[in-house]
RNA sequence: GGGCGAUUAGCUCAGUUGGUAGAGCAUCUCGUUUACACCGAGAGGGUCGGGAGUUCGAGUCUCUCAUCGCCCACCA
């Protein structure tokens, strides 16, 4: 016997342990199937899951538990991404709350503490994957920093060296001084915040100036020189001369350069090519000097006057203003909104700094990227992808990959005393190669201290994961992935980046497909973060609701291209589906409705049981359809709608009548197929949410009965389609008792009350099919007993539908009441439709070029709605 | 500045090649008939952001305007 009521709580935990226990989740190996494969998008060791892990998961978890279903040997690739500078954030706090830093500790302690973090508190994340449901094959859990995966990476990046594509450069980089490491270009976000534009005079001689505008004052000890647009008027005389910096006096050229623009600021601009983008180039065209004056922590080096040396850059803007005002060169100050570099981890403002990294050289590898797509060999859903994609590889810059943090994958080269750079796989190989190279043992050599950017190693992930370099049975079997599952937001730092890597290793593109999903925010559309306080907690969720709820709720609103928004009014609702899928199961359980591995749908006979069969082979072939094209919101609505509005709504209070009616072989047959749909049904629902389907087939013991549980049952049952063009009078049955009960209600009779009817107008195939189906026709519509057409009676009724006529004949007198002005304004409004109807057939333009399929369509709805006319007027020639 | 997307019922959203505008939730009425009140039966609710065009026919295609969101680039 099933429980009274379902209770995830109990459930969801020990399915999943149940699965976890028998390696469910493995791949069962055979070369004859075919395979589908996913690598998770690894979650950050640091990381808890979120809204955004939860559709992202639910959505791969759905495609694996699917295409297992189907046969397919199927790999869920998983894994943890060691996060550089996140995780570095959450080990220094620790570190902080024990009154220690990262500096006191070394390098070595260091790198000690946060393995010892990663060891406890790192698989957070895979707990909550598994809250989830999510059935990977957790024996192949991979880490990004795991002895394998390092070996990858450094062969990866030996080969990028050799070929020259990765290379050192000193020039300006993006210097994030709270994290004291260069970023790359997509680690820097730019915000519109509102800051002041200070206009300084630098003057010429004594009494003439030339006005500058800048944002950031502190910068003037390293400007170069001052630029003026050669074409610009007002400048043209002073081009060649100098001015001076003001406060420190130094003398600088006037120089003409395009790069200044007359109509913005005063038309003037101060050249600061250390600390500018656009300076540097200037800097380079003129051979300007490149004064640096920040040290590491964005405070003033000693290029500063000593008064500011040593002091925040922001403190150092305030006191150089008050500085100006004193020495009355400070023009004008304007407030105004514009775009400041932070960078995304620190949120600290981000300064172009002058320092030595490591880039690769991504220009060329791009090209292979692009085409491999345009040639469709990896494909985007939702195609406009696409175009996003392609614009930014088609304008791509080399990607500094080096950080200067201690977490990560610390740079595989070694420097000899004189600087001389010797690139080996470890250290042995480095000094082996020293050593030769100096022609004496032990020479001393260094390796480089900095580590790759996560995103680096995150890029070789498809196939580092299956286990490259080696040539594992996995990689074999597995690469390329099927497809990938994840967010917009990391379509460059990760899906662009694993494309150029994976054609340049594998030669082969990483992925069949890639499915872009949108971000999951809140009510009002804002992204989810701590601190807007506006997260809401998938854990909480799946312990209020179930894991199963939620899967469906974020399935139900995943449609392309558009961003989820929670409520958990939703979550609640889909809840509830999984309550009434927990009721039917009681039903089917209580009348012993059990799977018969023998049955053949061909050798059904009765017409509702035949056309639950079709519909539900309907159904199934719409999700598979949808699944394939990822419209999970579309999949998951088939479903819910067949199994509440088809299944629950008809077919079970069908059944009903036959289950309480004395025709054995009608019974045995009803409940046959009652459990062969439902098994089907549970099937069907399993990749949407698994818990609850697996209990079920266990409680209903179909796991006793195929020895196999759903999880990886290969369901190859003969349920096909059955032939009958009797089967579609299943649904105008459906239609004939929704009419008498709208009726009813019409006529403000109760629903409960019950009614005679006289079927004798109906054409011979429709009334003989209600004799065959008496007992449903009756019980459903409350109907009590037929009457001859010749029964005279005041309160009997026509109703019409499809032509046909049906007398209802109510058991009290019957009026209209206060319904009849509603009636009128409905005819009032099919007259309009037929007018409009007609009016279509009429037209000689819609008759001769409109498809006759059209016009046939347009001459049923018309006869439909005179049908409606013909009812609706019938109802008001009641007398009142 | 360049690009992408959105605007459909009170709310959140579907609407596949143009062919009677849909769902869930919410609302209203009735209902406890032995799967289920986390339920059942029924009902109301939209000139599909504005305008123009193409077409026999436009929520759907084209143009345009408006509002909103996102991405990239730049800003003295």
């Amino acid at each position: 016997m099933l429980e009274e009521n379902y209770n995830h709580l109990e459930i969801e935990d020990k399915i999943y342990n149940f699965w976890e226990k028998n390696k469910l989740f493995e791949p069962k190996r055979n070369y004859k199937k075919k395979y589908f494969s996913i690598v998770i998008p690894p979650p950050n060791v640091t990381g808890n899951l979120h809204m955004g892990h939860a559709l992202n998961n639910s959505i791969q978890d759905l495609l694996i538990r699917f295409y297992r279903l189907k046969g397919y040997e199927t790999l869920w690739q998983p894994g943890t991404d060691h996060a550089g500078i996140a995780t570095e954030l959450v080990v220094e706090k620790k570190l902080n709350e024990k009154n220690q830093s990262k500096k006191s500790l070394g390098r070595e302690k260091f790198l000690e503490e946060v393995w010892n973090w990663k060891e406890h508190s790192g698989n957070l994340i895979i707990n909550q994957l598994k809250k989830l449901g999510s059935s990977c094959d957790w024996s192949q859990t991979r880490f990004t920093m795991d002895h394998e995966m390092s070996k990858a990476v450094v062969k990866v990046f030996l080969e990028l060296h050799k070929k020259k594509l990765i290379y050192k450069d000193f020039k300006l980089t993006n210097w994030d001084p709270v994290l004291k490491t260069a970023i790359s270009d997509l680690e820097v976000v730019q915000k519109e915040v509102e800051g002041k534009l200070y206009y300084i005079k630098y003057f010429i001689n004594k009494n003439e100036y030339i006005s500058i505008a800048t944002t950031r004052p502190e910068t003037i000890f390293a400007d170069a020189a001052v630029a003026v647009n050669s074409k610009d008027k007002r400048y043209k005389k002073l081009i060649s001369k100098y001015t001076k910096i003001p406060i420190i006096d130094k003398q600088i050229r006037i120089i003409a350069d395009d790069y200044a623009d007359p109509n913005q600021g005063s038309g003037a601009v101060k050249i600061t090519p250390a600390h500018d983008f656009n300076d540097y180039e200037v800097g380079l065209r003129h051979n300007l000097e490149k004064i640096n004056i920040f040290d590491e922590d964005g405070k003033l080096n000693k290029n500063c006057p000593q008064k500011y040396q040593g002091l925040d850059r922001f403190v150092a803007r305030k006191l150089i203003i008050e500085d100006l005002k004193l020495i009355n060169a400070l023009e004008k100050e304007e407030i105004i909104k514009h775009n400041v570099p932070y960078g995304d981890r620190s949120n600290t403002i981000i300064e172009p700094y002058l320092t030595e990294q490591w880039f690769l050289n991504v220009k060329k590898m791009s090209t292979e990227a692009l085409a491999a797509v345009k040639n469709k060999k990896t494909v985007f859903f939702p195609e406009s992808w696409t175009k996003t994609y392609n614009l930014w590889l088609k304008d791509i810059k080399p990607w500094c990959i080096s950080r200067q943090i201690w977490w990560g994958h610390q740079i595989p080269i070694w420097y000899g005393i004189d600087g001389k750079i010797f690139s080996a796989k470890d250290k042995s190989d480095a000094q082996a190669q020293a050593d030769r190279f100096y022609k004496k043992k032990d020479s001393i050599i260094k390796q480089d201290v900095n580590v790759l950017d996560t995103w680096f190693s995150s890029a070789l992930w498809p196939f580092a994961s299956l286990g490259w370099p080696k040539k594992t049975y996995n990689l074999k079997r597995f690469y390329k992935t099927s497809v990938l599952v994840t967010g917009f937001d990391i379509l460059f730092f990760w899906v662009a980046r694993m494309m150029m890597m994976g054609l340049f290793v594998t030669k082969k593109v990483p992925f069949d497909k890639v499915y872009i999903h949108a971000l999951v925010r809140d009510e009002h559309g804002q992204k989810m973060s701590k601190s807007k306080g506006n997260v809401i907690d998938p854990l909480d969720l799946i312990n209020k609701y179930g894991a199963d709820a939620l899967r469906f709720t974020l399935m139900s609103m995943a449609s392309p291209g558009r961003d989820v928004k929670l409520s958990e009014e939703r979550v609640k609702g889909y809840r509830n589906f999984l309550t009434k899928i927990w009721n039917v199961s009681k039903f089917c359980d209580f009348n012993k409705c059990n799977l018969d591995i023998k049955i053949d749908s061909k050798n059904v006979k009765l017409e509702i049981n035949q056309w639950i069969i079709n519909e539900y082979i309907h159904t199934k072939s719409n999700i598979d359809n949808y699944i394939k094209n990822f419209r999970f919101d579309e999949a998951s609505k088939e479903i819910y709608n067949f199994v509440w509005n088809v299944f629950c709504d008809w077919y079970l209070e069908f059944s009903k009548s036959i289950f309480y009616s004395n025709n054995q072989k009608q019974i045995k047959e009803t409940k046959k197929v009652f459990g062969l749909v439902f098994s089907n049904i549970l099937l069907t629902l399993h990749p949407f949410i698994p818990f609850v389907t697996e209990e079920l087939w266990n409680k209903l013991k179909f796991f006793e009965l195929l020895k196999c549980p759903l999880i990886n049952y290969n369901f190859n049952n003969k349920i096909q389609l059955i032939k009958n063009n009797k089967i579609k009078l299943v649904n105008w049955l459906i239609k004939l008792i929704s009419l008498i009960r709208s009726t009813k209600v019409i006529l403000q009779v109760s629903p409960g009350n019950f009614v005679d009817v006289c079927i004798d107008y109906l054409p011979h195939d429709k009334k003989s099919f209600l004799d065959r189906n008496s007992l449903i026709f009756k019980k459903a519509s409350r109907i009590e007993n037929y009457f001859s057409k010749n029964e005279k009676n005041e309160n009997i009724l026509p109703i019409y539908l499809d032509g046909d006529a049906i007398l209802i004949k109510f058991a009290t007198e019957i009026s209209l009441k206060d319904q009849i002005s509603k009636v009128k304004t409905k005819i009032d409004l099919i007259k309009n439709s037929i007018n409009s109807a007609k009016n279509k057939l009429s037209n000689k333009a819609f008759i001769n070029k409109a498809p006759k399929d059209v016009i046939d369509k347009e001459k049923d709805i018309l006869k439909r709605l005179v049908n409606d006319l013909n009812q609706l007027e019938s109802i008001i020639s009641i007398k009142n």
